[in-house]
Order: structure tokens, then C-alpha cells, then sequence
RNA sequence: GGCUCGGUACCCAAGUGGUAAGGGAGCGCUCUGCAAAAGCGUCAUUCAGCGGUUCGAAUCCGCUCCGAGCCUCCA
């Protein structure tokens, strides 16, 4: 079986075969920064992570490209209003960009140009467009026409007329063609700008992400990706000015992701209706966020589903009841409000991503109990069957979901066989072994599973503890009590006891080793 | 208005011509003094609707209904 992936520029799934055999230079369009991101933008970046995990651990080497848009009109906005330099407000917002992907997992590229470090390569290949005549110069400002490029809109499938019929575009009477786009813009006094030819000024925005996978891979590219809102103009705009120049293909492939919708709305900056990925991470685990993004496919749109509970009492409101802050009897602030919205998805990937994490701690303690042996293991042909479907579902156009669902088996059958180490022990051992093995293998295409299970249980267990403010003295006597009645045969008293625990939201588990306790699932 | 994409069980969701994966919830069972965890079983004669093509359709074609995206900055 070999790679297959759905190219945008052809509409279909094709075999993956990269320009050089072995080598895939991969670039993914980065962030404008001038703001905290938002979870649409950990939805695309996990995905193109996890497909840098998987072309990677198909052996391929990657040199991934990501940028950074530090010169813009929204920074420069963001700046004025905040009263700082630019580039101040770009380094900011570099920082937490990378707090918020690094939580998620999400790895850094192989090289992570700004357009303010590429000035002179824009600079020169605007000039080279010009020189081609596929840009032209209107006063102090460049602009690429787009009549001079026949290949134009080849990737997005529109036509001008389609366009234009949507009389959006704006009306520049210096624009040979409406369509025209700016290459290089005349600076505006107090605006950060760069010397050029055509004097002070900065690059448009689409000019940038050409210059710089130009500078980085060459003037082709294997794999070009980005969210789906990005096909027009901007990576359309992109092919244009780059094949415009080099005369050769920009990419071979293109690839996006589809949008992340709230409230069957897709969550942007214009509409208001987004969440940062940070205010959602206080709330949920990061890695089960990510296995959320994952257990749908990568190209359909997602939606991020909330539920509205009452802050005071519980129960499950619409969402015009927890924004009119009253419900019945109970009034509570906008604060308590927000705390309360459940994010439905997320819980749902927490549980199962937990599950994942006992399951690995139980395979852990029985493959530490005795010392590593040779040997056949029990169900070998489960372990296979595993195997497979996990490598054909990522190689079917990188299909999560289904590499996900290929993980069931074995995790039952690791239960199965943690609980009742069947005879002889060594052989339960060992499989217990590879099974872990096997797991954290595909665990770590999808950059799931990693993390130390012990750890990871017991970091879930302190924050679900003071999440749902559990106190754990209360508990600790509540423990004892209980103890007591059961030592004396007052099972009745015992239950009681179990049921005031329950109440505080505690589950008691019963072992040869004594009374345990951990938080109650909801 | 134009161009795309989608509608699969109570919920999430894979599947794009060979007879409906997986997960969550629910229910039943095993285990347990009771419970939890875990395991097992059960849960869509059917894939928005109606026609058509085919030996065979959730998958292909046509129409209808519904939803979303893009056409302006967006991941």
C-alpha cells in the first residue's frame, strides 16, 4: 500500500509520489500574528501535524515549512491600538502561538520564516514580475495582473465572470482587471515599510508565502496545505504570482482542512463567535482536544458542539436560558455561565483518551512484572490486524478516524488480558508488551498516547478534583466511615456511606488492597 | 445570484458499486456484600426524500427538501 491523498488542485485522491524520490518539501500556510488563536486554528495545524507525523514515519524526509505573517494590516492596527511597534505585537503573538501548539503537541517545523526576514526575496521576485510583465506598477503601489496568467483560478474552479457577479470585489479604477491583486503597497504615514524600487512600502499579502517557500524549497513544492478558507484567493493568488515567474509548477499537491463550525457556524474572528484554544484548555485536556479534531476526517467540517448547563443547579438549559443568565429560580453571572458550557466533543475524546491511558498503565504493570523474554505472543493475529488497518487508514488520505477506530480491538483485548493474565505468564507478559508497543506506535503518527500513563491519570484525577471542587478531607473521613461499617458487617451503613460519596461527585472501587477512590465520570 | 461540499442509529462518526467500521449514551449479563473498573452481548433489513442505471446502490445519474463553505480579511 502506498500514500494516497486528495489534491485539491485535481479534486481527486492520488497516489503520492514526491518530486525526488524520498524527500518531500512540505509547506503549510502559518498564522497572521496579531491575535491569540482560536481552536480553528488548532484544528488545521493538528492535522498538518499529524500529516508531517505520517509522511515522516513513512519514511520520507520532510523539510516543512511554516511561516509566520508578521507584516499586516491587522498587526498594524492591533499596534496603533495598543499603543506598541508592530513587530512588538508580532513577537507577542509568535510566543503564544507556540504556548497554545505546543500544549496541543503539535511539532515545530523544519524552518519558520517571517516575511519581515524575507524582504529582499519578495522584493525580487515582484521585480521579476514586472520584468515579466505580469505585474505592473500604478503610481508607488504593484499589482499582478491576473489576465497575464492563463492558469488563473485553475485551482479554486471559478471563472472571472462568477466573480465578479458577486460584486464584492472593489472598484479600483487603477486596476487593469478588478481582479488584480497588490503585490507591494505604498507605506502610509506611521506604517512600518521597507525600501523598494517602487520606494517605502510592504508586500501584499499574498506575495509573501511565495517568496518564501521559494527561498526555503525551490520553486516546486511537493505539498502545499492550509485551511480551506484559504483557496481563494490566497492560494490561488499564490499559484498565479509563482508559476507567473518561475514557469514551472508551484505544487504538486494541495491540500485543507475544513472548517471548524460552532453552532453550525463556522467560528472566525469576524463573526465573534470563536473560542481561543487557551480558554477551552482551562477547562479540558489538551491531548483530548486533539483527539477530538481526529476522530472526525481531516476535510469535513467539524462542529464543535456545546452543551448549557445551569451553573446552580445542573441541569441541561438552551443555550438562550445560560446566555439570559436565569434559569427558573436560578440567577447566576455570565462568568459562572461560561464555566458551565460543556464542550460535548472534547468530554467525549477525554473518556476515551483516558481509557487509552489506563489500558497502557495495566499493559505497563504487567510487562514490568517480569523481566523481558522471547517468545510468541497470544493473538498474534490481532496485533497484525491492528497493524494494518491502522497504516491503510493513514495512508487513505490520512483518515484519523478510522486509524483511531482500528485501535478497538486491542484495547479490549488488553483488558481482557491485564485482568486475567491467562497461562503461561510469560507469554501474557510479553503480550501485554507489544500491545503497549503497537499502540504508542500509531499513537505517535497521530501524536496521541505518549505521555507517561501514571502521570497522566493521576494529573487528570488533581484536576478534576479541584474542578469540580471536590474536598478531599470530606472524602478521607467519609473513607473511614465507610471502612468501619464494612469491617463490622453493617453493609447498610457501608452504603450510605457510598451514597453521601456519590453525591459529592466521588467514586469508591473496592480492592483486595483496600478502598480507593476517583473522580465520578459524568 | 454563481461555484463547491455535505445530510449514515439517541449523539459523534468511518465507509463512495458487492450487501452498514468504531466510539459515546442506553439496556442486559459476568465479576462484586453493594458498587466501580474491565469484559461480553444488545442497539440502522437501512444510509434526507422521490425516481432512474445495474445482477447488485449509502455509494453512480436526475429532481426535490435541508444544512454549511467560498465568491471580502480568514486556519
Amino acid at each position: 500500500m502506498s500514500l494516497r491523498l486528495f489534491n485539491t488542485l485535481t479534486g481527486q485522491k492520488e497516489t503520492f509520489v514526491p518530486l525526488e524520490p524520498g524527500r518531500v518539501r512540505y509547506y503549510v500556510c502559518g498564522v497572521t500574528v496579531y491575535d491569540l488563536c482560536h481552536l480553528g486554528h488548532a484544528r488545521t495545524y493538528v492535522t498538518f501535524d499529524v500529516v508531517l507525523r505520517h509522511l515522516r514515519a513513512s519514511g520520507f524526509d520532510v523539510t516543512y515549512v511554516r511561516n509566520f505573517t508578521d507584516v499586516d494590516d491587522k498587526i498594524i492596527n492591533r499596534a496603533n491600538k495598543d499603543g506598541v511597534h508592530a513587530l512588538e505585537v508580532s513577537k507577542r503573538y509568535i510566543d503564544e502561538f507556540y504556548t497554545d501548539m505546543d500544549a496541543l503537541g503539535i511539532l515545530r517545523a523544519t524552518i519558520e520564516p517571517k516575511v519581515s526576514g524575507t524582504m529582499p526575496e519578495i522584493i525580487a521576485l515582484i521585480e521579476k514580475l514586472v520584468a515579466g510583465k505580469n505585474a505592473y506598477v500604478v503610481e508607488r503601489d504593484v499589482y499582478f495582473a491576473v489576465d497575464t496568467f492563463p492558469g488563473y483560478l485553475k485551482l479554486s474552479k471559478r471563472n472571472v465572470e462568477d466573480l465578479e457577479a458577486g460584486a464584492r470585489v472593489d472598484v479600483d479604477e487603477r486596476k487593469k482587471n478588478p481582479m488584480d491583486f497588490a503585490l507591494w503597497k505604498s507605506a502610509k504615514p506611521g506604517e512600518p515599510s521597507w525600501d523598494s524600487p517602487w520606494g517605502k512600502g510592504r508586500p501584499g499579502w499574498h506575495i509573501e508565502c511565495s517568496a518564501m517557500a521559494f527561498r526555503h524549497l525551490g520553486e516546486s513544492l511537493d505539498i502545499h496545505a492550509g485551511g480551506r478558507d484559504l483557496i481563494f484567493p490566497h492560494h490561488e493568488n499564490e499559484i498565479a504570482q509563482s508559476e507567473a515567474a518561475s514557469h514551472v509548477p508551484f505544487a504538486k499537491y494541495w491540500m485543507h482542512s475544513g472548517m471548524l463550525n460552532i453552532d453550525d457556524t463556522k467560528m472566525s474572528k469576524s463573526l465573534g463567535n470563536f473560542f481561543t484554544i487557551r480558554e477551552v484548555l482551562k477547562d479540558v485536556d489538551a491531548e483530548a482536544m486533539r483527539m477530538f479534531f481526529l476522530t472526525a476526517h481531516y476535510r469535513s467540517q467539524v462542529s464543535f458542539d456545546l452543551a448549557y448547563h445551569c451553573p446552580k443547579c445542573g441541569a441541561l438549559v438552551t443555550r438562550q436560558i445560560a446566555e439570559s443568565l436565569r434559569h427558573d429560580a436560578c440567577a447566576f453571572t455570565k462568568e459562572e455561565a461560561r464555566r458551565a458550557v460543556k464542550f460535548v466533543g472534547i468530554d467525549e475524546a477525554e473518556k476515551r483518551l483516558f481509557y487509552v491511558y489506563r489500558t497502557l498503565m495495566k499493559c505497563d504493570a504487567l510487562a514490568a512484572s517480569m523481566p523481558a523474554s522471547e517468545g510468541p505472543v497470544l493473538k498474534p493475529e490481532l496485533l497484525a490486524k491492528a497493524s494494518s488497518e491502522f497504516t491503510e487508514a493513514m495512508d487513505d488520505d490520512f483518515n484519523t478516524a478510522a486509524a483511531l477506530s482500528s485501535t478497538s480491538a486491542l484495547l479490549s483485548f488488553a483488558n481482557e488480558l491485564c485482568d486475567k493474565p491467562p497461562k503461561p505468564r510469560d507469554q501474557s507478559v510479553r503480550t501485554a508488551a507489544r500491545i503497549a508497543a503497537e499502540l504508542r506506535r500509531g499513537g505517535a503518527i497521530l501524536g496521541l498516547f505518549q505521555g507517561d500513563p501514571v502521570k497522566r491519570v493521576a494529573d487528570r484525577r488533581v484536576r478534576l478534583i479541584a474542578a469540580k471542587k471536590i474536598d478531599t478531607a470530606a472524602v478521607d473521613a467519609l473513607l473511614e466511615e465507610r471502612k468501619s461499617a464494612r469491617t463490622e458487617k453493617r453493609f447498610a451503613d457501608a452504603d450510605a456511606v457510598r451514597a453521601k460519596l456519590a453525591a459529592l461527585g466521588v467514586d469508591v472501587k473496592d480492592t483486595p488492597s483496600g478502598s480507593v477512590w476517583d473522580v465520578k465520570e459524568d
